[in-house]
DNA sequence: TGCATAAATGAACACCGTTCATTATATTTA
DNA sequence: TAAATATAATGAACGGTGTTCATTTATGCA
């Protein structure tokens, strides 16, 4: 059983090395960067190699798209020892556009991309977005039972709460905020975050 | 001068034929099946004359990006004539959703794909995205006026209301919201827009 | 050591955006 | 009208992309 179990610990290394070395071309060179040949390249294997491990591209890219839902996981419950529930949610949100923000390549093919999307519903199903939505969901459910957003429904708030810091990142990751001043933008998604947290009541 | 008039009218004309193929591609066979090499075949043109109308392949999407802007504003217009500003504000609420899921490739250029932003920086300005953001803050303006948000920084507002519309118009376009079931979908954006109307005050 | 199996190769295919020397068409001049 | 000039269009070529597959190389077993 030896051998063949080193075979399975090479071909999970081997895994493992494109997809590091993906993510590293990913952060160093930007997405449009990012190719088969260039991943080959960096690890001095031929093109066609690389399809013995992963079956194409998109396999690669919603990998990726994996391994940020669970640094993003490990992120978001940083936050959720905190108590009072309603400064829970805010530190949330805050984390969720820090994390977006420290960490665009991941966000964008976590949220943003299209490539990921085809496997998502290829599998027809999407573990790790649901886990972090029932995070959001389970903070929400949290102010309610302590009497905030009253006569608000569940889903709505949300589903309103998860778009609201959705757009703020993918504007910003896309370049639609280029235009305004750094600190300026800071600021205003500082403002958005209040007010977004003076709604709860 | 008839002949140079003649000329310059040609030059138009062809700019707009390669604009409207563009587009048309775009509509029917999504974007990444549009290239400059499927733009020249659907009008019977070789690829290298395109470049004699347009510098690159990005400044057709800027330009198709500059068209959805101009389709957008006439759109947006349409609620304007609301008296009531939270009815109003509420409106354009769902006008702008509206026109993103009823034109995703148009809302896709111009908000959330990649190549326009390139432009944007270039020229140094987004008169369009700012003439709608524009739109948006009058009316949040005068919600403010009539007493409603009272206590918050205007421009967090908008900030805060673009972000919201952006984060579900980009979510649902960009397929993350694919396996909720359509008319589940509709539900949850009409209680997330009624949530965010009650917010106003 | 020889043979079967597994792994890696890299040329080939069909695409892509873009450039540019060459060809064809249209206009102006003689 | 004919020749010369200016404008427009071409399409091959370049370097890139994802992907496939017959061929070669390396490994494991008898």
């Amino acid at each position: 059983m030896s051998i063949s179990e080193r075979k399975e610990r090479e071909k999970s290394e081997m895994r493992e090395l494109v997809l590091q070395t993906a993510l590293k071309l990913f952060i160093d060179k930007g997405f449009e960067n990012v190719s088969i040949r260039k991943i080959a390249d960096a690890i001095d294997y031929s093109p066609g190699t690389i399809y013995l491990y992963y079956k194409d591209k998109d396999e690669i890219l919603f990998e990726l798209h994996n391994r940020g839902f669970s640094e993003f996981y490990k992120f978001q419950l940083a936050v959720q020892n905190i108590e009072d529930p309603i400064a829970r949610l805010d530190a949330h949100g805050r984390a969720y556009i820090d994390f977006a923000l420290s960490n665009p390549e991941y966000y964008d093919i976590m949220f943003i991309a299209r490539a990921p999307a085809k496997k998502i519903k290829l599998f027809n199903n999407w573990e790790l977005g649901d886990r972090t939505y029932s995070l959001l969901k389970d903070n929400v459910k949290s102010c309610i039972d302590a009497g905030y957003y009253q006569g608000q429904n569940l889903e709505a708030v949300v589903f309103a709460l998860w778009a609201f810091v959705h757009g703020i990142a993918s504007l910003i990751i896309r370049e639609r905020m280029q235009l305004v001043p750094k600190d300026v933008l800071q600021q205003l998604t500082a403002g958005a975050l209040q007010f977004m947290k003076s709604t709860a009541k």
